[in-house]
RNA sequence: GCGGAAGUAGCUCAACUGGUAGAGCGAUAGCCUUCCAAGCUAUAGGUUGCGGGUUCGAUCCUCGUCUUCCGCUCCA
């Protein structure tokens, strides 16, 4: 079963490459791990979904307003936010059982052990040392830390380790010309602090009053360990987040508002109810009082695809502590300051891009009328996303076929992406279009020059009618919007 | 990072397992003018992942390396 659903990931990827959604970065150098480039397709469909989330985001929520804020920061910032210490863990492999550790959570352990056997001033002397040793990032004391007190692997039981190894998630890099450790900058791994730290520019330049919220879309960048899964798990990525600040203690009742609504938005976008759930958070992470994933049935499995948190005023409060500024907000309903909590909603574009192409990803076998089968691939991509709306054909390249068409794609091509061929027999054409999802094709034959109507054939049902010319721009508005 | 498998045209594959690489599909141009792929003609496209070795000669044997896939490992 797992092998069906594999081969069938891999046909999506082919695909994905074949028709210029998706192609491995730098691939004429052998690629580079876990980058992606989106190509002619794919770059319209990515756009489609973003400006899709964004006008659902900010143009239907007269509370919720835009930013753009950008990828450098400084880099207390991410002292504030918690990244600096909790993504830049020691880890340490026994050779034996091939079994990798946090160095904390190894000596830690260890030291849990000693306490149980009574020896609890030995286990906080250990934990100290370590503490102390963890912050000069002094590896090699570490490890003869863990060494010296014969801490073994749980599985081989052996203490032959490798030498201790950082793996920061975070990519630095250097600003100014300078080359100085205090210009080391993060490219920023989430998007959600750039909103934070503007929380008060946006609250007063927009006038916002809570509850409210800001949205952002944005590239973000984490070392992955272990990158896989094609764009599901990239090093450079890109996320549609939107935090809404409210009154402490309203947080739970928001927090299940945009659960709702959050659902509805993909729904809306005719992702089946079967292939998403929504998987609660038992375990919380420091600074949310409720988390939520919405998962999505990729071909690997149900993984996440976008996470709701209730982030509490941590943040907030962290960059208050941080940055000696008043992160307050004045409520005149109860005429009190207060540091407003935080609903979270954070999908990744990347994944719900790659949501959509396997969601829409159909071979279909035909039955032709002479008995013979027939098979096409077709995208059932959601007309508001698809990244051609309308494909115009002339029947022949004669007899002023063509100049009709060409006609026609003036008409339209200022209000959606029109895509116009006249090579090839007219089934062919079709297939092509089913290949990247395109939701509408007409065809101009010998009868539009007499009656000026033409054949629209439907995507998914490979149906047919005929409607005047005149009405083709309005039917596709009226699909698209 | 470890273990296993695989890299030949854009794609799917072939080349009597040592004798200097072919086909189908696709693409492009033209013919045909036909409302659901696979009609005709022509053209383009490969230092066989890369680098060494053995050999008169390597796609094939050998070593290294890179990449990808599968499994394990890690993941706020």
């Amino acid at each position: 079963m797992s092998t069906k659903q594999d081969n069938n990931f891999q046909t999506i990827i082919s695909h994905a490459k074949e028709y210029g959604f998706v192609f491995p970065s730098s691939e004429i150098y052998d690629g580079l791990s876990a980058v992606y480039d989106y190509g002619p397709y794919g770059s319209e469909l990515k756009k489609n979904i973003r400006n899709y989330w964004w006008k659902s985001m900010t143009q239907l929520h007269d509370n919720i307003v835009g930013l753009d804020a950008a990828i450098f920061m400084h880099p207390t910032t991410w002292k504030a936010s918690g990244h600096v210490d909790n993504f830049s863990d020691p880890m340490i492999d026994n050779k034996d059982s091939k079994k990798r550790y946090r160095v904390d959570h190894l000596i830690e352990g260890f030291a849990e052990k000693l306490e149980s056997k009574g020896k609890k001033e030995e286990a906080d002397a250990l934990v100290e040392e370590m503490n102390q040793l963890l912050a000069k990032e002094d590896f090699a004391a570490l490890k003869t830390l863990i060494e010296t007190n014969k801490i073994g692997c749980e599985v081989s039981g052996t203490c032959n380790w490798t030498d201790i190894r950082q793996f920061n998630l975070m990519f630095s890099t250097e600003i100014g010309s300078v080359a100085d450790a205090t210009n080391t900058l993060y490219l920023r791994p989430e998007t959600a602090q750039g909103i934070f730290v503007n929380f008060l520019n946006v609250q007063k330049s927009a006038r916002m009053k809570v509850p409210f919220g800001i949205a952002q879309t944005g590239k973000a960048f984490r070392n992955e360990i272990v990158a896989r899964q094609f764009i599901f798990r990239m090093r450079e990525f890109e996320q549609m987040e939107m935090q809404f600040f409210v009154r402490p203690g309203t947080e739970l009742d928001w927090f299940e508002k945009w659960k709702e609504e959050r659902l509805a938005w993909h729904r809306s976008l005719g992702i089946a109810p079967e292939k998403e759930r929504f998987l609660p958070h038992i375990k919380l992470a420091h600074y949310a009082n409720a988390a939520v994933d919405i998962e999505f049935e990729f071909p690997f499995g149900f993984k996440e695809l976008e996470g709701i948190h209730s982030r509490t005023d941590y943040d907030l409060r962290r960059h208050q502590e941080f940055s000696g500024k008043k992160m307050m907000y004045f409520d005149p309903e109860i005429n009190q300051s207060y540091i407003p909590y935080v609903i979270e909603t954070s999908i990744g574009l990347d994944r719900m891009f790659l949501a959509i192409l396997s969601s829409a990803y159909e071979e279909q076998e035909l039955k032709k009328e002479d008995g013979t089968s027939d098979s096409r691939t077709v995208l059932h991509i959601s007309p508001k996303i698809s990244p051609v709306k309308l494909a115009i054909f002339p029947l022949t390249k004669k007899d002023g076929l063509p100049e009709i068409g060409k006609e026609l794609m003036e008409d339209c091509k200022t209000a959606f992406r029109c895509y116009y061929e006249e090579k090839d027999a007219i089934g062919k054409r079709y297939r092509r279009q089913d290949a990247i999802g395109t939701p509408f094709c007409v065809t101009i034959d010998h009868q539009t020059k007499e009656d000026n109507t033409v054949t629209v054939r439907h995507r998914d049902s490979m149906t047919q009618e005929r409607i005047p010319m005149s009405e083709v721009k309005k039917m596709v508005l009226g699909a698209i919007l």
